[in-house]
DNA sequence: CCCTTTTTTAACCATTTGGTTAAAAAAAGA
DNA sequence: TCTTTTTTTAACCAAATGGTTAAAAAAGGG
């Protein structure tokens, strides 16, 4: 019995995450998510009490998805050039398989910055960002790298990482006019790792 | 009387710009608009027909906002390097005085990508992009920068450019907790430009 | 002062939307 | 088969929202 509620709850999330993601709390319609999930507008308010609530859960769920990578390139034990091709893989291949999670994440962060902090944890971010900061400096004085502040060298990558997923639909247009951009952009992770890594190598 | 009636379309054309910026097409509302102009909603819709008709035009002109400098960039005839430093001084400057605009652009192109292709034109565009990609690859030719792709290239320009500014209320908690995320923002233009530097030259 | 344009007031309307309710029906476990 | 849980049906509600209308008032120009 408790199969087949959980089956339903899972149906009516992941329409969720469809339709809030590709139109936003205030564009995604009650009545629409139901549909999504092949459920009716009663069941749905049977299992959550609100949009509000439902949106909440989907958007935290992302947001993880989103902000994830960080902190486990943070934590990373491994070299600082294994670290940036890891970080720059494994944000690549997350967000091809979920595109619209950045710009939902970002935007709903930035219509609301409110909820955003009060549902994020950043539990152990703290510490491992002081250990990237101890290991990028350490290569820096070991004339491994150039000088640069290490939350500049990881926002810069994060931007390189998210940015193209964010600007696909532009870009596709502006720079790759009737160009496989899925292909360029799958292609793309190593590409943003050797970028990163000749700039700051010595 | 000309000048009185424009008065009031400029105070209807701001405030619809802060709110849609702020809130999103489906986000924002006729009344809030009106408000934020100081008028009523009466005289919102003797002057702009509907919502949709409104936003456009909002929309249209922070597309121009955002992307009217790649156009310029690729139009340019200065030296890359040169290119380069103004690209990043310029979207820097033009884009922390309107923070609101890529998150707004990039996500209603996002949500209705049909529109954004519809509103957009890209005159010359094409040919100022052949234009670069010639100069990028005569640089390669003579050993100034080592090979990349002209496009790969300028699209991780504006991932450096742009990303930091969507991402600023995240990342300022992420990563500089506490700190003047304005003030760094600020000085991130030649930083940027550094960096991109440092990864293509020889 | 008259005429035109701009602005306000205020009521009004249709539709959408999030959410509720209660009863019936279907499904599943014991 | 009896009971509990899940799902559907369908009507319903209040509030919000985009948009309209018509008349009055205010403002500005000639």
């Amino acid at each position: 019995m408790k199969e087949k509620s959980e089956e339903t709850q899972k149906q009516i999330l992941d329409a969720a995450k469809k339709i809030f993601a590709a139109k936003g709390l205030t564009g995604a319609r009650m009545q629409e998510i139901a549909d999504e999930a092949g459920i009716n507008k009663a069941l749905l308010h049977y299992y959550y009490r609100n949009k509000e609530k439902l949106f909440e859960q989907v958007f935290e769920e992302a947001t993880i998805k989103l902000l994830g990578p960080v902190a486990s390139f943070l934590a990373d034990d491994s070299e600082l050039f294994t670290k940036i091709r890891n970080l720059c893989h494994h944000y690549y291949s997350v967000l091809i398989e979920y595109p619209f999670i950045p710009n939902f994440v970002l935007n709903e962060a930035s219509v609301n910055p409110e909820r955003f902090f009060r549902l994020i944890r950043f539990e152990g971010v703290i510490e491992a960002k002081e250990k990237t900061k101890q290991q990028v400096e350490q290569c820096i004085k070991d004339g491994i790298i150039r000088p640069i502040d290490p939350r500049e060298l990881i926002w810069n990558i994060l931007s390189l990482c998210i940015f193209p997923i964010i600007s696909r639909p532009v870009a596709g247009k502006l720079l790759y006019a009737n160009e496989n951009v899925q292909e360029i952009l799958e292609q793309r992770a190593d590409k943003v790792a050797d970028f990163v890594i000749q700039s700051i190598k010595k």
